[in-house]
DNA sequence: CTGAAAGCGCTTACAG
DNA sequence: CTGAAAGCGCTTACAG
C-alpha cells in the first residue's frame, strides 16, 4: 500500500475513482445518496493517494472549521495552579481529538489582547466556540461573548452571565468540607481563611462554603479572619504575617488554593510557630507537591481533567445548535486528609 | 464609536469606503500601490464594521493558515514533568501571538493518533508548521515529517534527523555540573545515576554528562552504578531498591529528573537511610516542588519558556522560507544548589 | 443514484 | 493608482 504524501485534493481523488467530485465529496462524508460500491472506490482512491481534506476549503465552504480554543489565565501563574491547568487541557483536547476537533490555545496578557483574540475566534471563525477557563466575575470581553449567542463554555461557576453554559468544581462545597473537618474532627474554632482575589467567582464560592461551615457549628464569621490573597504563595505568607501583626489568634488556617497555604506554613514557621502543632491546616487543589511536604498537606482534590471533558462535551453540544439541558455542571471535590491537619496526631 | 459585530466581509468593508474589494484587500494588507488616501478610508471602513478577515478564506488563497500547532509527549507524564510543559507552552504561545499566529494543541495517546494528527496538520494544512515536543530517538512520524520539506522544529537534541532544527537545554552539560558538583564539593566518588528512559535523547545526554564528569575525574564509569528509570517517581524507588538489592555501594544519586530524585529519596528514607546524611542526592529539572521538600532539593535549572519561544522563533523562520544559520540551538542549564546534595552541612 | 454549477471570502495575477 | 476576473478546495443546492 503505497502512500503517497503531499499535495492531493478531492478533485484527484474523484479522477481515480473515476466518479465527479461531488460523488466523492458525498462518499467520504458516507451520504446514503451514494451506491455502496462508489464509496467503496472513493475510499479506495483516497487511502491510495493519502487523501486529506483541505481545512481551509472545507471551513469556507461547509461554515464549520473543526476547531475549538482555549482561552486560558492571563498570567497562568494564579487563578490556576500549573498541574490544574494541564490537568483541565488534557481533558479538553482529548475530547476534541476524539470528535476529529483541533484544539487553539491561547493565553493573552492583557484584557485588550484577550479582547483581540475573542475576535479572531468568533468574527475571524479561526474557532467554531470558545472554552473560557479565565474568567473573572465582572469579564466584559466574557459577557459580550456570551450575549453574541457565539458558542461559548465557562470554566468556573458564571452567576452572572445570563444562560451560561459553565463547568466547575463544587467550590462552595470543598471550602464547607475543609472547613467542617477543622471544626469537627479537630474541634477548633478560630479558623482563620486566606481567600483567592474575590473578583474570581471560585475564590468566593470557597469563601461562602468557609462561612457556612462555621455558621453549621453556631460560629459567626469574624471579618478579622478573613483575609484576601491572590493565590501566590508570598500572599499566603503575607496573609499570616498579618494576621499575627493585628493581633487575631487562630487555631487554624484554610487556605483557598495549596500555594498559598505553603507560603502560609513557611511565614508560621518563621515565627516558631509549627504546623500541625501550634496551627492546624488546610489546603486546596491537592497538588502534587502536597504529599511530598512536610507535615504532608490535607487538601481539597477535584479531577479537573473532568472538569475539561465535561467542557469540551457542552461546547459540542451548543455548537451543534442543542441547548444543554443541564447548563451548570458541579463537579464533586473531595477532601484528602494528611497530616498538616493534624489528623497524624490522632493517629499516632 | 461604534462597534459592529457580527459577520461582515471585505466586500462590505470595499463598499462602505466605495473602492473595489481588490483595493480594499490590498490596502488592509499596506500594499505600497494603493494610496495613502485610499488605505485611510479603508481601515476607518474596516474599523467601524469591525471588521475581521475570515481566516479559511484567506488561507485557501494565500496557502498560509496564520497557525502552528504543538505536538506533546502521548502521555504527558513522563518525558516533561507538567510544570516544564507549560513554561513551555507559554513561551511558544507569546512567540506565537506575537506574530498573530494561533497555536494548535495535539497531544495523541498513541503513535497512530500522532501520525493522523501530523497528517492533518501538514497534509490537510491546518498549520504552516509544527514543534514536536515528543520526539523519542527514533520516532518514525518526526524522521518522515522532517524529510517531506515541512517546516518542523525539534524540541530537545535531534542528532539522528538529518538537518534538523532543534531547541534543547543543554542536558550534556547540565548532566555533568550536577556530578561534577557531587564529586569536587564533596569528594564522593561513587555516584549512582538513575537515568531516563534512553530512547530520549534528553536521557541520553545526562547520561553522557555524567560519564565525561566521571571520567575528568579520573573515575571509570560504572555499569552497575546506571540505572534506567522512566522519569516517574515510582522508576526511581525502583532503582534505589535495585541497588541496594545487587549490593552495589552508593555514597551519591543524581537523578536525571526531580520526580525520580523524589521517588529515590522516599526508598532511601524507607531503609532507615537518610539524605544527606547518608546519601547525597541531586536531580534535575528544579520543579517548584525542589525548594519545598526537605531537605530541599538540588537540581539543575534551565528556561524551557525560552525554549519555547525560541523554538516558535525558528520555526517562524521555517515558514518563512529562511533556514535557520543556526539549526541546533542549546540553552544553558545552571546548578540550583540546596540541600540534598549535602551543601547545609558545610554551612551549618 | 449521479454530475455540472455555484459560491463560501479572500488574494493575486491581469488589464487598464 | 485602481478594478474586474480568476481561482484556492471544498460542499451543497439544483438538475437530471
Amino acid at each position: 500500500m503505497e502512500q503517497l504524501v503531499g499535495r492531493c485534493t478531492l478533485k484527484d481523488v474523484a479522477h481515480l475513482a473515476g466518479v465527479s467530485v461531488t460523488s466523492a465529496s458525498m462518499a467520504l462524508a458516507d451520504n446514503p445518496r451514494v451506491s455502496a460500491t462508489t464509496k467503496e472506490a472513493v475510499r479506495v482512491a483516497a487511502m491510495k493517494l493519502g487523501y486529506v481534506p483541505h481545512s481551509a476549503g472545507r471551513a469556507l465552504r461547509s461554515r464549520r472549521v473543526s476547531a475549538i480554543a482555549v482561552v486560558l489565565p492571563h498570567s497562568s501563574q494564579h487563578v490556576f495552579s500549573h498541574p490544574t491547568l494541564t490537568a483541565l487541557l488534557d481533558g479538553i483536547v482529548s475530547v476534541a481529538a476524539d470528535n476529529d476537533l483541533s484544539t487553539i490555545l491561547s493565553t493573552s496578557r492583557t484584557e485588550e489582547d484577550e479582547a483581540s483574540a475573542y475576535r479572531r475566534f468568533m468574527n475571524g471563525r479561526e474557532a467554531d466556540g470558545v472554552i473560557v477557563a479565565s474568567a473573572a466575575v465582572a469579564d466584559a470581553n466574557v459577557i459580550g461573548l456570551a450575549r453574541s449567542g457565539y458558542p461559548i463554555v465557562i470554566v468556573g461557576r458564571a452567576p452572572h452571565v445570563a444562560r451560561a453554559t459553565a463547568v466547575s468544581l463544587d467550590d462552595g462545597h470543598g471550602g464547607q468540607a475543609a472547613t467542617r473537618h477543622l471544626l469537627e474532627a479537630h474541634g477548633v474554632r478560630r479558623i482563620a481563611h486566606i481567600s483567592g482575589p474575590l473578583g474570581h467567582q471560585s475564590a468566593q464560592d470557597k469563601l461562602t462554603g468557609y462561612r457556612n461551615a462555621l455558621m453549621a457549628s453556631a460560629i459567626a464569621p469574624e471579618p478579622a479572619l478573613e483575609i484576601e490573597g491572590d493565590y501566590s504563595d508570598e500572599s499566603g505568607s503575607r496573609a499570616v504575617e498579618d494576621l499575627v501583626r493585628r493581633g487575631t489568634s487562630f487555631e487554624a488556617i484554610f487556605a483557598a488554593n495549596d500555594q498559598m497555604a505553603l507560603g502560609a506554613r513557611e511565614a508560621l514557621q518563621a515565627m516558631g510557630l509549627s504546623v500541625p502543632g501550634d496551627v492546624l491546616l488546610v489546603g486546596y487543589d491537592d497538588i502534587p507537591l502536597a504529599r511530598y511536604v512536610e507535615p504532608a498537606l490535607t487538601s481539597v482534590q477535584g479531577d479537573m481533567a473532568e472538569v475539561g471533558s465535561v467542557a469540551a462535551l457542552r461546547l459540542l453540544e451548543l455548537i451543534g445548535g442543542r441547548l444543554p439541558d443541564q447548563p451548570v455542571t458541579l463537579l464533586p471535590t473531595e477532601l484528602v486528609v494528611r497530616n498538616s491537619c493534624g489528623c497524624a496526631r490522632h493517629l499516632a
